[in-house]
DNA sequence: ACTGTCGGGACCGCCCGTTGTT
DNA sequence: AACAACGGGCGGTCCCGACAGT
């Protein structure tokens, strides 16, 4: 019986072999510049093994972007499950998320990436755009929460929107520099400025009048 | 020598209609995945007239990040050139530079693949990185200078350099979204509050409180 | 023992599953561009199974082969055992060989993409000439017979062997133009005519007059 | 001015070249079972070369396909030309396309590979039907007019359309016998025995009664 | 200034067949 | 008896660029 798992473990394996050699040959040269063969170089396998795994570099990409998804789903959504104040779960979000673009910066390139393709590429387009939506909702949710319990000042439900979208827009431009210019900047810093000056421009007003 | 005007008047044109054709193709399809011959064909004229004008594809890509640069310079300078306040200069800016962005997106597309490529392509890069850093420096000094004249809030000149990066980075992030999503939101408003979130945070506090 | 049945009966049937398969997607793209991996989906086995009942594709086609003449063989053969006249002999195999091409069209295909394999293929040219050439010698020696006998008209041995040829290839032709335009016309209609005018033609003169 | 054939000269050679060889390659291995790569191989000029002549393989079927319909055109229209009555003009035409089928094999066998695209790519077969059916057509108008004018027996238009059938199955099926067994027998005289048989159960009857 | 012809190479995907495991 | 994993190679197509010619 453990016999039977011999087969699924080494595809398993090989899968995995494939999908990390993958991102790290569509970070290096783009997508549409990594050709399956050097994909298979990587990976240590032969074209008929890789097309044994996926039927087409697309579909291996999907799945690239799926693996993605999960791993940027964990700190956001652990963030939310604290129940804690908006301004608090938004800062374990920033703060949680970080690492996926810290690292190497594989992650980070495949990010870019996954959003070029979803551009060009219908089916990633459909792949993509509905977690994305997803994320600016549920932010965008937690902003009118912190607007209802006070801790953040009163929106009403487009502007909670809008400001979900400014996150959005931050975190993703930080990121389009962070690889146009590495070294240009001490990017965790930056972020942290960024979001500060955010945040404080959404933070409830103290009091009655001036501060 | 009447004769060599018209020559070079007829270069000229060709010159035009190919990088226009250029621009067009790379937004729809991205710079890798489109073909000379495409290019060609939608500037209609043959391969080997489009090698007589430029060596290369990446050339020829090359002239398109100059031209593209040439557009943004415009409106940055024309807003510095007024010596308005801080706060001012920066909302003409960004005011004067949204129209590049809004048009069907051709331009939006061009200058996303701009930066994909700086990021890969070296040569790219080096043509790229030396603007990108140039307006960002432009922007720290503005900052500090707001400082300096009592319109932003008093911040050293380390913390300029990382507030512009934040603005650039809300105005790249802002255009990726746009790009991904464009019926998703009113991106005319989301710019707006964004800038707006942000310019709050940077103003002088208003009187009396100390921080 | 009885277990040795029970195998056996399977992979009998896995056999002609695969067979079935075969035929029909041969006849649908043709020998050269049907692959095993399609033959295999089809048959609902892995190419694995294939393998271990056929040594190759060339070979699973001469299976299909031989199998197909089996099919034919039956109608000739029982029209010669009647030791009825050679006209009479003629019509029924041309009566009893009908339902073999009148079906959907399968056995038909399956004809034709025989024949192209025999022409280019030795080993099948090998397999498929031999019981050509005895269909031919067959007619030839009823022809012979029926002259013999005086129910045809007298010819001598090389030329009732080239009037087997005409049968041959009146029947062929019609099989390859019901290929090409099913609907251009009543085909079993033509055959008929066909068939008759050729008869008629190999027919005894009446009497009297001495040709 | 003669320097502006220069361009078009060489073209059409190595068009004709390609032509010549796919012509070879196809009757040796069969249009699906010959790569593209073999007939720039035979032409003496790359792939490169070739994709710009062609846009497709299939496209270089076509336009072989159409030269073969043009050579086959010459002995029937001109056949028809004669205005000679029906049964010379019949035999006019057998005597004419001879040639066509008793070269090496070539075209013969470009004929059935002809017929076999057809009758799997609707591409081919809607280039091929056409002709096809005009062929068919004025082989029963001639069979019609043989009738009208005494030198066939009479039919009805219905039976000169299955007739037209019949002559063009006996052509076809001498041919698929040629291409299988071209030692086999003296085609030729096949042939010759054949349409021979066919045209005198054709012919009107000799007078009254028995001859 | 511009055209048309062509080369060499890479692209993704599929081919037939083998191997090791159950 | 059957399967999944895989190899080596070829399929048609398109790529960028060169170059002779006008």
């Amino acid at each position: 019986m453990p016999d039977t798992h011999v087969h699924a473990q080494r595809s398993d394996q090989t899968r995995t072999r494939i999908l990390d050699a993958a991102a790290e040959a569509f970070a290096d040269h783009g997508y549409a510049a990594t050709g399956v063969d050097e994909i298979c170089r990587r990976a240590g396998l032969s074209k008929g093994g890789f097309y044994h795994h996926f039927p087409s570099k697309q579909a291996l990409f999907l799945a690239l972007l799926e693996q993605w998804l999960a791993l940027l789903d964990r700190p956001i959504t652990s963030a939310e499950a604290t129940g804690a104040a908006a301004p608090q779960q938004l800062r374990a979000m920033v703060r949680g998320a970080r690492p996926i673009f810290t690292q190497p910066g594989e992650q980070t390139a495949m990010f870019l990436e996954i959003w070029i393709q979803a551009i060009r590429d219908p089916a990633v387009r459909a792949a993509a755009l509905a977690p994305y939506r997803q994320y600016l909702d549920r932010f965008a949710a937690l902003i009118a929460a912190g607007a209802a319990e006070g801790s953040l000042r009163p929106v009403d439900t487009p502007a909670a929107a809008r400001y979900a979208r400014v996150l959005m827009a931050l975190a993703t431009g930080l990121l389009l520099q962070d690889l146009l210019d590495p070294g240009g900047a001490d990017w965790g810093q930056v972020a942290e400025d960024g979001f500060g000056l955010l945040l404080k421009g959404l933070a409830a007003e103290p009091a009655g009048g001036a501060e």
